[in-house]
DNA sequence: CTTTATCTACTACACGCGTAATATTACGCC
DNA sequence: GGCGTAATATTACGCGTGTAGTAGATAAAG
């Protein structure tokens, strides 16, 4: 399960549902995305299939009904998808990444406070963090 | 020119040796690449004339060559790439893409040392720092 | 001139995505 | 037990990518 979990834009946000959710059906997640998105039901079912397919969700059939479920982490597919485009972008230099938003005035000074912080309680903290495992 | 910068893997090898080189041929291009990936300098040939339809890089003939460069720079694409994972993966939120990044233990300590220096010459310096315009 | 080496242009094809219509299947109800 | 009804399955299609073969143009060599 190292790589593989380059996710397209409709991906993410069906497997966003899913990860909030824990589990869902498919109309469970059409509608979560009714509001963004209007997309037909088959639609999604038809993105369920290829995500399962790949390999990022399974599922199990309670009555008539799939019942969908991630078989990915989303701390795992950001991991996975920064690292990319930190490899792709940056020759894998994450701190040019870094640089780059700090430098690429994408943040604001809140962010900047909050980063700062950050860097306090990692430096007292050298080990992980957060995110999952 | 705002948007529309997501470029693949390959396309990115491609305009990273117009960035490195200022402009070059097809065939430099190939020959560049050559190491990495061993492709047909047609499929070369071929992915320049989409990455100009996109409009991307543009081209001027020398005598039977044509010598293609770039249209955007690096740091723009850098820009509308990482703001576009930014959105997808974290809802826009920077601070958590840095968060990501800190507590991912995707740096190493020097990587560490790196960013808290940059993030120190940044509160001295307001303004943006590098990065094009 | 004619041959040849070199470029570019055109054509092709499989694959995955986004998007969805249609077909099939299996219940739940009279 | 036939009929809606709701779900899943199948099929479809255009688009961009990766990958490249082939055809056409043309300059260089002889």
């Amino acid at each position: 399960m190292p790589e593989a979990h380059q996710l397209t834009d409709l991906q993410i946000a069906i497997m966003r549902v899913l990860w909030s959710k824990g589990e869902a059906t498919a109309v469970q997640i059409w509608e979560a995305l009714r509001p963004e998105r209007g997309l037909a039901q088959t639609t999604i079912a038809t993105m369920l299939s290829r995500l399962e397919k790949r390999g990022v969700i399974q599922h199990h059939a309670r009555s008539r009904q799939f019942v969908y479920y991630p078989t990915v982490t989303e701390p795992e597919v950001r991991r996975s998808m920064v690292s990319e485009l930190t490899e792709r972008l940056f020759d894998g230099n994450v701190a040019e990444l870094m640089a780059h938003l700090l430098s690429a005035r994408e943040m604001s000074q809140g962010d900047l406070a909050r980063v700062r912080e950050l860097i306090a309680t990692h430096e007292t903290t050298p080990e992980k963090t957060d995110d999952q495992r």
